[in-house]
DNA sequence: CCCTGATTCGC
DNA sequence: GCGAATCAGG
């Protein structure tokens, strides 16, 4: 496999939206996470961030990483209520994201009962928004694609065509990704009630 | 042990 | 330029 300019653009995107070196080589197939990083790498694409007091004229003179961090200021949700869609028709897949499937539309009455969404309740603002976040880049697999690696927090209406899981790395010996089990597993001591 | 990115260096 | 091997860390 060689980087031609569609694999090149999917590695930036990618990266851009945060997807691990792993991740990444395996969407991209015929490559493996370390010749994604390499690839990062020659392209200029290193992560920012410095390790502090490393400033010294005697440094071997590579080159100036000034990046701009495009740090993406998106969250101050006061109510941060996943609205999951009913009946979700028509296209949605943005960017080219070639699931060489061919699903049935599981053309089921969008129910509306959806109590068991394990989130929506006293969460801790942070954990709730680190997950609402996390959503918003998941992997959205379908049941057949979890595996014990991924993250297995549902999302949306099971009655709807598009819900998903969420199918990011799991935290080592949980079911979740770093983001749900935050919400998943609350600590006793965050559920009590926080007086404002 | 699972994972992450960073770096080196022969190709 | 490429990426396996290795390193360093969570």
């Amino acid at each position: 496999m060689s980087w031609d300019d569609q694999r090149v653009e999917t590695l930036k995107r990618m990266w851009a939206e945060g997807a691990s070196a792993s991740q990444i080589a395996k969407e991209l197939g015929g490559v493996t996470r370390n010749a994604v990083i390499g690839k990062v790498h020659r392209l200029g694409l290193s992560n920012r961030v410095v390790p502090a007091g490393r400033e010294d004229g005697a440094e071997t003179a590579e080159d100036l990483i000034v990046e701009a961090p495009p740090v993406e200021p998106e969250e101050a949700e006061p109510e941060p209520q996943p609205e999951p869609e009913l009946v979700a028709a028509g296209a949605d897949d943005e960017e080219g994201d070639e699931n060489g499937s061919s699903f049935r539309r599981q053309i089921i009455p969008a129910g509306q009962p959806l109590p068991p969404q394990p989130s929506a309740n006293e969460i801790s603002p942070e954990a709730q928004a680190a997950a609402l976040a996390v959503e918003k880049t998941a992997r959205r697999l379908s049941l057949m694609e979890l595996t014990e690696k991924t993250c297995k927090w549902p999302v949306g209406d099971p009655a709807t065509p598009n819900f998903w899981f969420c199918g990011m790395p799991v935290q080592p010996g949980k079911p979740y990704c770093e983001a749900h089990v935050g919400v998943a597993f609350q600590p006793m001591s965050a559920r009590r009630d926080r007086r404002r």
